[in-house]
DNA sequence: TTAATAGTGTCTATGAGACACTATATC
DNA sequence: GATATAGTGTCTCATAGACACTATTAA
């Protein structure tokens, strides 16, 4: 007998315990070539005091809304004011085991956004205690949240090699070194920098010139790098694959 | 403010409008070189005489033991049995719109299931009601099941080109025509015999050689195929990808 | 001037896919 | 014997990655 049928013999809502849905989300960005997390800390028990992913109750919409509403309200960003469209929100998995909260059964719908480099959430607003964090110095977080930023990371790492998404992480025009050092902060480690410009222009609708150049080159020097934009391509193909370690293979 | 923050100003269950979960599985399996999804024919209202996925509430379980559980009821199959042990499941994603259950707000957490090829659902038990349906010949679905099933496969197409998932679908034993039959059937495209042999081997850790040959070779002829087992590979270096259909990457 | 970078050229090893071929089995 | 399959050999083309090199810019 499915779920459905049981409500046709009589569904009675205090029949059952009492069960909430939530959505949590694993919001990353890059800022000064690290790749940061958002996080708010927690005024209440339990898990008072500690580090959460920003989240929340889902009300009257949708699940993929009520994760936008809540990057919305933990950055300060106003949907239509241009950076919150710019998120790109996708459903990383949900977390439901007994226990996961202490106070009643709590479904949680992770999502993973990925943003580009944001100011701080503004002091003053609803986003005043949330702010963004190296992926790798977060610590213990509250609930199962560990493990759900690990699952984000995971994902988000994978994610890079076979679809366009590092240009989320970047401005609308961008530089390949720029795209490169996404791929760097995410990844964790330095990728050829003539291969991989090579390899970015040759993926069909990665990337797209702007036929401009960048105004100035890097404070270091080296002549002024060309201007993209992001391509029309939902995959890439080829994949760019980052290098395999035998450990993640087994 | 987080959904658990708002927990700890004082929670009334009754404040809130009731939702339910439930797990929906999206079961898979091959029999007859063709792909085919479990199905059960719903009972009553809403969507009375239609086809729908096996599923239900999630009591008091994880997710993951929910969803095996279903798969159990539904196959009649039973945990230690070794069948059901063999059974690969999981999450594919959660669906909440609101009105997806024309009654009352319902989140429904699919997973997928990789099953090699098992008897129908036994007359006489829980199960009765399920049954075996090739996926090209479903038509439409009760509640939002169809999209559901829909993003199963595309998730299943696409598990078999870096995972070696392939092997859930066929015995502890099989050939490598037997495999490559089942690549076929998931992608709808028959394989190069020579080619993909070749590749099946050449990869690490995907299959491994029992020594055996089997008694008998198929029926229009041929040599004695050789046996092999699934390897310990989690992964598939490099990956098995299926021909790239243009339209697939824009 | 120094030093770093953007961008390109080239070489090699690997893998995908097309095609061909032999040996072996069933009917 | 006719025919289909298992398994292997070989060739070509595309790609990843290593390395090298030039031109250009900031400090």
């Amino acid at each position: 007998m499915t779920g459905e049928e049981e409500f046709l013999e009589g569904y009675d809502p205090g029949a059952y315990a009492p069960v909430a849905v939530t959505v949590d989300v694993v919001a990353l960005t890059i800022r000064d070539g690290r790749l940061h997390v958002l996080l708010v800390e927690r005024g209440g028990h339990p898990y008072a005091g500690w580090n959460a992913l920003p989240g929340g109750f889902v009300q009257q919409e949708g699940l993929d809304a009520a994760a936008l509403r809540e990057v919305g309200e933990e950055t300060g960003l106003r949907p239509g004011e241009g950076e919150l469209d710019r998120v790109h929100l996708e459903q990383l998995r949900s977390y439901g085991d007994p226990g996961r909260d202490p106070r009643m059964r709590v479904f949680s719908v992770a999502y993973l956004a990925f943003a580009p480099s944001l100011p701080d959430p503004r002091a003053g607003t609803d986003a005043a205690g949330a702010f963004w964090m190296p992926v790798d110095e977060v610590g213990e977080l509250a609930f199962d949240h560990a493990a759900i930023l690990a699952d984000g990371l995971d994902r988000a790492r994978s994610k890079l090699e076979y679809t366009p998404l590092a240009t989320a992480f970047v401005g609308t025009e961008f530089t390949i070194a720029e795209l490169r050092a996404v791929y760097a902060a995410v990844w964790g480690e330095e990728l050829h920098p003539g291969n991989f410009h090579r390899k970015a222009l040759s993926v069909p609708g990665f990337v797209e010139s702007t036929g401009e150049t960048a105004a100035r080159a890097g404070e270091r020097g080296g002549p002024k790098p060309k201007l993209y934009r992001a391509g029309d391509a939902r995959l890439l193909h080829p994949a760019l694959l980052r290098p395999t370690r035998e450990e993640d293979v087994r």
